[in-house]
RNA sequence: UGGGCUAUAGCCAAGCGGUAAGGCAACGGACUUUGACUCCGUCAUGCGUAGGUUCGAAUCCUGCUAGCCCAGCCA
């Protein structure tokens, strides 16, 4: 597919190579294992690979793994199985943390160099020593330390000899610079925690602004690209590369985050949505996440084609929802079988179709790819249809059923309806209908034409199923659009927004031919839209289809 | 109000001094045994705004405005 033809970073990577400060293409996605994926970091993860697999470079996939208080070996197992799904194969699996060693002897040349000292100051004063936006940061008592002192120190603080907080490991820059990054940053702090890579080995952890300029630099990284909230550190990752005297200078680049209407992607809110019981875990299908778009029913392809089609830039923008579910359709169309499933049943009997007869009729399983071949559907006196294709009195241009109005039963006869049947509350509970048997599919009737097809399912055959339709989450109009801005200063949080009636479940029927359907098997709904097998709720007596998108329509009824 | 960044249609986004790509959405129409698909057509004399440079400006310069990010011992 074709998609838009350039991008900043690409041209970046292009002038590298071409003006040979570059001779190859080294990228990384960089997860921290404290979650899981979402499309935000989907999004990271084409950018990385897909640009290095255009420039015939490589990926590793490396976890950001410097902080044991929030990290978790569940996450590196999840967030491996999201990227192999999503497509991409990693050149290396690395750890942040299998460069300990290296980043703490670089931390012991940065001492050495009068570059770094142990500050004592607690996290609350550091805090106030830092200044604020406007007002310069002032130096800490401790900044003068001799570099003896501080290796000794620093030394001290690794074996254990603290408590955590107790002391941190600074870089000497600048405290009064207008870039609050550099107003002596953290580079270790003591955390007696065991890593779920490194066990107890070490109390002290490098934080990310020193370990990820190091581990890009050892890997031999060229770009390293994030998201645009990291911009501010890039005087701060060249100072680390520099000062530690690394062989090899990444370069750093910076791309604008993924939003996406009507949801909300930031770990924070979601976990509360996960912890809150709004969704039933992580891979809830109204999530954005890669684990709940895939038991939606979206596949990699219409993730990574969206993805792409969105384009890298700087700027920050929400990108329609609608657009993600374009490319599932898109995806889903030529691939998935048609077939007929009645969400909401209403039964017709047929009065003049022979009592006890079954006749099964073909029916192509997708128009648009013939090669998927037919199948066979019974058809017999008594059927179910739709009650959203059944009103009493229509506006016009209602091609449906209504008293007296005939429509062609997809694969098979036209009906006519005669009768409607209510019960005592006045509810319509059953159509009594005539059909026309020279109006079989297939025979190549013209006599007359109907203007309404609509889809239906035979009574005795049909095997009984849940539909689970989504809407979602969050409703953008409803927030003013600001649903991800929404925090806990606010008068009201996202959590007021989210949508009760998000989730709608239908007790329905489909074909019979249907009953061994398997998890994540996909089907076009006919009339409907696409639908996944739930590989969570499924049971071998009753499949759940989780609805990945409805078909467009530009049918609307009149008020 | 310190620093960094961004601004092209309802949304995303190309464009790099020579006269506004593409996708989504929307709206017409054709076709139709899915009100789907497909096809055809419409959709920025205009590039946040005000000036300036130039034969020529979305592209260069200056001022202004709006939005996003930064004051974790998170990443």
């Amino acid at each position: 597919m074709e998609h838009n033809s350039s991008n900043f970073i690409k041209t970046i990577i292009k002038e590298d190579l071409e003006s040979g400060k570059r001779d190859q293409v080294i990228t990384r996605f960089p997860p921290e294992p404290n979650g899981y994926l979402h499309i935000g970091h989907a999004k990271s993860i084409v950018i990385n690979f897909g640009l290095a697999d255009e420039f015939n470079g490589k990926t590793n996939l490396r976890f950001d793994d410097t902080n044991p208080l929030k990290e978790d070996e569940e996450f590196v197992a999840s967030i491996k199985e999201d990227v192999k799904w999503l497509g991409y194969e990693w050149e290396n699996l690395r750890f942040a943390s299998d460069y300990f060693e290296e980043m703490y002897d670089r931390a012991v040349q940065l001492i050495k160099k009068g570059k770094a000292y142990v500050d004592d100051l607690t996290g609350e004063q550091i805090r106030e020593y830092r200044g604020t936006l406007t007002e310069p940061g002032k130096e800490s008592p401790f900044r003068s330390r001799s570099v003896e002192e501080n290796l000794d120190l620093f030394q001290r603080m690794r074996n254990g000899e603290f408590a955590d907080g107790e002391k941190v490991l600074r870089a000497k820059i600048d405290m009064a610079s207008p870039n609050i990054n550099l107003r002596d940053p953290v580079l270790y702090r003591i955390s007696h925690t065991t890593h779920h890579n490194t066990g107890d080995k070490w109390c002290i952890y490098p934080m990310y602004a020193f370990a990820h300029p190091l581990e890009d630099a050892i890997e031999g990284v060229t770009h390293s690209l994030c998201t645009t909230e990291f911009e501010d550190q890039r005087p701060l990752y060249n100072w680390v590369v520099e000062e530690c005297e690394m062989e090899h200078q990444p370069q750093q680049i910076e791309f604008g985050r993924l939003n996406i209407t009507n949801t909300v992607m930031s770990k924070r809110k979601l976990k509360q949505l996960v912890d809150e019981g709004f969704v039933d875990g992580w891979d809830d299908p109204r999530l954005p996440t890669i684990s709940g778009l895939r038991r939606k029913g979206y596949t990699p392809s219409a993730i990574r084609e969206f993805v792409k089609e969105t384009g890298v830039s700087k700027s920050s923008g929400v990108v329609d929802e609608a657009m993600l579910e374009h490319f599932v359709r898109e995806d889903l169309k030529l691939t998935s079988p048609r077939t007929m499933g009645i969400l909401k049943p209403l039964k017709v009997v047929i009065t003049n179709y022979p009592e006890g007869q079954v006749e099964w009729l073909d029916a192509e399983i997708n128009p648009e790819n013939p090669d998927m071949g037919t199948r066979k559907i019974p058809f017999s006196r008594e059927i179910y249809v739709e009650q959203e294709d059944f009103m009493e009195n229509p506006p016009k241009k209602y091609f449906r059923l209504f008293p007296g109005n005939e429509v062609r039963l997809k694969h098979a006869y036209f009906i006519k309806c005669e009768e409607v049947i209510k019960d005592e509350h006045g509810e319509v509970i059953e159509l009594r209908c005539t059909y026309d048997p020279e109006t079989k599919s297939g025979t190549g009737f013209t006599g007359r034409k109907v203007k309404g097809t609509i889809h239906w399912v035979e009574a005795s055959h049909a095997v009984p199923a849940e539909f689970r339709l989504y809407e979602p989450l969050i409703k953008q109009e409803e927030t003013d659009g600001n649903a991800e801005e929404l925090d806990e200063a606010d008068e009201k949080t996202f959590i007021d927004y989210v949508n009760k009636n998000s989730l709608e479940v239908l007790q329905g029927f489909i074909e019979p031919n249907m009953e061994d359907v398997q998890p994540y098997d996909k089907f076009q709904f006919f009339r409907h839209g696409y639908f996944n097998v739930d590989p969570k709720h499924s049971t071998e007596e009753k499949p759940v289809f989780n609805r990945i998108v409805s078909l467009k329509s530009s049918f609307k009824l009149p008020k």
